[in-house]
DNA sequence: CAGTTTGCTACATTATCCGTAGCATACCGA
DNA sequence: TCGGTATGCTACGGATAATGTAGCAAACTG
């Protein structure tokens, strides 16, 4: 399945509507943690951001940079890594209140 | 693999962090649309969300109400349908910037 | 020149998803 | 009482995606 853009179809909608497009990329397994782990400007190698996935397998891990390298949310720096790009980072700040909301949760669940 | 629950190891994180299991859940695929689709306290048959959804095969759409109901962020009313609980609503309210955000991304991937 | 680290690929196995068909229950009008 | 329709949902087989392990080629390091 190939990176969904904006404008173009993607899964379970024809019409090309960006927040579909986004939807389908964020659902994707794995994106939203690997953005987690890059958080803050934070830059990881490759092998680091495996890790720090716990171990995620190569095969998908590249899969899904790919995707978010397409979609410009992520760049791979020479020698520096991968990090969200300013577009990513905008993004992700949005995401960041989920972790309040996670623990609250967590309190409820109990 | 069953739904995610804070305080549990999850896929990517054996610590229990109440994060990871929220970013687990709402990875899996069809979490986030379905989500999108029940905003601002619409309720929706299990076929008309199916057919909001473009279509997903009611087995995984089942198994992913299942674990939204699991989580307590979606609950099904006798006659109504499936709705967002008040702490789904919650959530998903932090959701919405994404709808501005993706329509910036669309102009600019133009 | 051996050892490490880099990003990443190959390959076989397993999990997940998909599409279609269909079931059981409940309602609704004739 | 008999379709017809709508409900939530399951069965099943085939397609697709993810996993885990091994390893490659290039760059750097001692």
């Amino acid at each position: 399945m190939p990176a969904p853009k904006p404008g173009k179809p993607v899964r379970g909608s024809k019409t090309g509507r960006p927040i579909m497009a986004l939807l389908d990329l964020l659902g994707r397994r794995w994106v939203l943690r690997i953005g987690w782990e890059l958080h803050d400007g934070r830059a990881l190698s490759f092998r680091a951001l495996q890790l720090a996935c716990g171990g995620v397998s190569p095969t998908v891990l590249n899969q899904r940079l790919r995707d978010l390298r397409d979609a410009d949310l992520v760049e791979l720096l020479d020698g520096e890594g991968y990090r969200l790009t300013k577009d990513g980072e905008v993004l992700l700040e949005m995401l960041a209140p989920l972790d309040q909301w996670a623990k609250r949760w967590a309190r409820k669940t109990k």
